[in-house]
DNA sequence: ACCTGAACACCGTTCAAGT
DNA sequence: ACCTGAACACCGTTCAAGT
């Protein structure tokens, strides 16, 4: 297209082609995939088509797809969790944390899936760092800390995988509310000596909010945390 | 081998090969490959050979791989979460639930990314019910209950998600307290500055039972649910 | 109804060969 | 060093054909 001079290009950049392969870009263009078509729609051959080379330069960069998965999972979720702020008192700071991943789980439905089987990669030790710099302004001895610190963690990224099986359900095409609705009306009418309690709580379902539903379990864990520092509740 | 005379069976078995080809059995077969091999080692043709038949005959029995999956995972959840003694108190019959899944998911790591996996299937609603009957004696209004049940659910599942990807590390044949060991020193070694709390609980990770973190993360949230029954702990 | 096995489309990974 | 593409082994699923 361009008629191409002779123009004395500054040396800063020495590509070789439009946009040369690199990693982050592999990871980047591994991450749109992921987002449009999911998981299953991340293929190292569909990867090289839209990056217009072989699929084996692709494995030059990341050795296989565990890699491309928990790359495009690092990259993502890095840069969500930033530092808490220093003033904010345990709970907002806790709040932040575990709404900054909750949100980004819930942008790219993939990631819950990623996170649940990666079990201390750098990723989830750094959520598990800031998690727990807060739990220790709340609990006494380094084990409690550890308890605590681990059961937010798993819940957290255990919403997220649960976040991700509601996304990827039969109908993912079908607006959220209408499967909701369809969902609710099915737990009204199921049996009130099995389900008693499912049928009670069918109207909670049909208008309940992910989000608040999840924040609501954070504080549940945050007052567990508390009760136990001043001494009440412990016997339930 | 056997020398068949004309004896006269009993017309109760009408089976056509010494192990005739259920349903049922097919499951459990899969089961046993699953628990030697985990998912990947799963295929239709291994599950074929095991079998002593063709793998598209399997396919009469199960559509598909998923379907496979799940059978496997609600035979095993069905038996192991049983009714809640009648007279145990709410704390008491969580633990059980929840300890019942904890160790069925621990004997059989597979189960843990299937649970996460699948989102509402009749196994999980049936987990859901049963906390959802304890959490009901605790909670007020449906809404709290239906958040905290959720929670309990989310906590349980997401904690088998995890097992299940400690237990697909790296190196599996590696002991577990090896593992942890390497592990902990590792935390131990950590920037000060940026991993400060990590550093501070590598002990803690060193010495500690699963299933005792499992269990202190189920009283933390059972704790949070009581606190706000009593209206401590609200303002953290 | 139940079972068989060939065939299809697709995948991750390897690797000799290029520049 | 970076990239190419053929080749390999393997998979889930389909399906015409048998009994």
């Amino acid at each position: 297209m361009c008629q191409d001079g002779h123009v004395d290009k500054p040396k800063t950049v020495p590509e070789r082609r439009a946009g040369a392969l690199t990693r982050d870009r592999v990871v980047a263009v591994a991450t749109e995939i992921l987002d449009e078509q999911g998981e299953t729609g991340l293929t190292f051959r569909a990867l090289a088509a839209r990056l217009q080379t072989g699929h084996g330069a692709i494995q030059w960069h990341v050795a296989n797809k565990g890699e491309l998965l928990g790359a495009a999972t690092a990259a993502i979720v890095t840069s969500a969790v930033g530092e808490a702020r220093p003033d904010a008192v345990p709970r907002q700071a806790v709040h932040d944390i575990a709404l900054g991943v909750f949100d980004v789980m819930d942008a790219h439905p993939w990631l819950g899936r990623q996170l649940v089987g990666s079990a201390w990669e750098p990723t989830t030790l750094w959520v598990f760092e800031l998690l727990g710099r807060q739990v220790a302004k709340m609990c006494t001895t380094p084990t409690d800390q550890f308890n605590a610190t681990s059961a937010l963690l798993t819940y957290i990224i255990g919403a997220g995988g649960r976040e991700a099986a509601n996304a990827g359900a039969p109908e993912a095409a079908r607006e959220r509310q209408e499967l909701l609705d369809t969902m609710s009306q099915f737990w009204g009418g199921l049996d009130p000596r099995r389900y008693e309690f499912t049928r009670s709580v069918a109207e909670s379902l049909r208008t309940h909010s992910d989000r608040a539903v999840f924040v609501a379990g954070i504080d549940l864990v945050l007052a567990g945390i508390n009760s136990k520092k001043t001494g009440i509740g412990t016997n339930i």
